[in-house]
DNA sequence: GTCTATACATCGATAGAC
DNA sequence: GTCTATCGATGTATAGAC
């Protein structure tokens, strides 16, 4: 395994669960084996590290929504496909998102990984309100409102619940606060 | 005006900007214009200050839901309060409630910080269920769900939304996010 | 690419004078 | 209650050998 990979995967890890700036390059040091000084081989300062972190996020998570939509063709299996998706990222309700962890701690980041997360954001929006927009034709989820809108409560939504689903250690949390919108999408098979 | 009582507007304007862990005495030093080893007369632990802040935050927040309680008898119009509440401590998108920013960091508080955090929640989700049961009576809000449910999906979504609006820095995502859930309220005089 | 060694800043915290 | 002075720990980062 690549050495700078198994760095991003325990960053990662680290950030999710604890915040960006909770985590030191000393406690990478300890997870994967190396002194400090190599890791600043692989990424010189911490904001590199920040960046490849946020951009490999980012890209791997359009790939999944991109799955969603080749596997799911209606609005509503679409809708529960990212539910989904946003419920696996907690794990045992130790990890919140990668956004949701930067969007907490953001005054620490520098231009360029900002832009990467407001990309990430727009994006994300971009798709919830396609499938919205969606959802008014195929009628495969219940009471749709404008779709600009369901797109900004539905992300808020699953945002808000993994914050409070980590808070508790509590993926249950998660579930319980999604169970309402996860009601809306009419069964089909 | 008191200068324990300034620590703590500071530490608190500070902490739900930044985060708790973001901000240093040295910080607090330079707004109140005291030394830092005069802020350890009043708080001689950081641990300390978390303590005061949040059971300080916890109190006024719970006389704010009374003073909606005893202000609007309707459910929808407490509703409408509840909502206001949380968008009023966004400010100008900079701040988000103690609640939020002690979540976000949760990790690196101790038992009695954490027991207060999850008193808060648990009051604040009472709150709510009892307007969602209320609800379902005076027919205030539209389509009424299980009340723990809304509860739940309720407080989830505020603070999603105020995640988001501090990371734009756009007090507008807040009302975006949460427009849907306004337009239930049923509009009574 | 990894190592030892170290520089330098900041942070929370304490001692003791006033 | 506030001050000066200082401590020990930790964090990011760099120099240079191997």
């Amino acid at each position: 395994m690549n050495t700078r990979t198994t760095l991003l995967d325990v960053a990662e890890q680290a950030a999710r669960s604890r915040g960006f700036d909770a985590f030191s390059y000393a406690d990478l040091s300890d997870a994967v084996g190396i002194r400090k000084a190599s890791i600043h081989h692989h990424f010189p300062a911490k904001a590199d590290l920040a960046l490849a972190l946020i951009s490999r996020y980012r890209e791997t998570f359009l790939s999944t929504l991109a799955a969603i939509d080749t596997g799911n063709p209606s609005a509503g299996a679409r809708l529960s496909g990212f539910l989904r998706t946003y419920r696996e990222a907690l794990s045992d309700g130790q990890t919140v998102c990668l956004c949701v962890a930067y969007s907490s701690g953001r005054d620490s980041f520098q231009a360029p990984v900002i832009d990467e997360l407001d990309t990430f954001h727009r994006d994300c929006l971009a798709w919830l309100e396609s499938v919205f927009r969606q959802a008014k034709g195929d009628k495969t989820i219940k009471n749709p409102g404008p779709a600009d809108l369901e797109a900004r409560a539905c992300l808020a939504l699953v945002e808000g619940a993994q914050l409070m689903a980590r808070a508790a250690k509590d993926p249950n949390r998660y579930d319980a606060a999604t169970a309402l919108l996860k009601d809306r999408i009419v069964n089909i098979r």
